[in-house]
DNA sequence: GTCTATAATTCGATAGAC
DNA sequence: GTCTATCGAATTATAGAC
């Protein structure tokens, strides 16, 4: 077990309390509380609340867009290249779930320029994989359907593992799941 | 176009405010604003801001209880009654993507009683669907799968409907867009 | 880095007149 | 039903001593 520095053990404490009372619920107050200290010491480690969100979403967001981008490039099939974006999106909500929950959750609360920088990449991002779709219906790898409603589907995964991760219930298993997510994506449901 | 009474136009105006903004980040004077009064006039029409998200919430969720345990309690196959509740998840979607999004983003507002009352109440409405899903698997009509993973897939199937029925981009086909998450669910996207 | 103290603002909610 | 006025609490953030 890797010791943290008292810098990690702050960012890792607050995400985790914001991820899961809400960013907008979650006070400085909560914040310094969750770590014994007093409000103010909080903004030892940052500048200010809006900055904290900004810092963790696009964290998150520019590394997906910085894989998508190696995908893309890359000589595989439509199919081999959307079962690199699935993994990808099956890793990280495994190994970092609360990041996942301040992406999915909280990115209205940016404000201004972030804002408006988040929803390009992110629209960017979802094109991108749309072209991959489509790149598949039309070469016959993927069954005909409307790319759009596949695209939405697509990234509703991420949530839906988030759900499941964040569920104290289930011991996940991260080979299984990233297996049980392939195939419905791909299989659907239905026996065959 | 059926004419609305003050009331009626008083929780509709505020409901899409506070689906769009989140529930913690609309005040009260967000609410008169967009009313075009002033801040106490806000009870005239209800309680607290708690009662409010504790209306919409408990609105949805009780719906779509007794909707189900109508299904449940019909002879249909296990295939026919989950195409039933897709149905249901689907129009729901369409008709009210603002009442969804309260129940989806906002249920961790509600406080105390209330909260463990929605936490018990969607628990329970998630197993009785999971029993469904594994009878059907069991019978053969559904491929074997976890059914846990089946669910949760179920689940975030609202979600995406609700991110692609509030987008301003897509024109929706109300009958289409239920044939394309019902073909998703069972099928999946892989061409066979 | 930690504390106390407090500024400056915003919040939900109420009182009471018209 | 609508307004003005205001309360008390909570919020983000800063100043300055140790």
């Amino acid at each position: 077990m890797k010791k943290l520095t008292k810098k990690e053990l702050f960012f890792e404490k607050t995400l985790k309390l914001i991820s899961e009372k809400g960013f907008k619920a979650t006070t400085m107050r909560d914040i310094a509380h969750e770590l014994n200290f007093e409000v103010a010491n909080v903004y030892n480690y940052i500048d200010s609340k809006e900055s904290l969100l900004e810092n963790y979403i696009f964290g998150t967001l520019d590394e997906f867009i910085i894989y998508l981008e190696n995908i893309v490039e890359s000589s595989y099939s439509p199919v081999e290249k959307l079962k690199f974006v699935i993994s990808k999106h099956a890793q990280y909500a495994i190994n970092k779930p609360y990041e996942v929950a301040l992406f999915v959750y909280e990115w209205r609360n940016l404000k201004g320029d972030k804002l408006q920088e988040f929803k390009e990449k992110r629209s960017n991002y979802m094109y991108t994989v749309r072209q991959i779709i489509e790149e598949g219906i039309s070469e016959g790898q993927l069954r005909e359907m409307d790319g759009e409603f596949a695209t939405f589907m697509f990234f509703s995964s991420m949530r839906w593992l988030f759900s499941m991760i964040t569920n104290d219930d289930i011991k996940v298993n991260p080979i299984e799941i990233e297996k049980q997510l392939t195939d419905f994506i791909f299989k659907g449901i239905e026996n065959k």
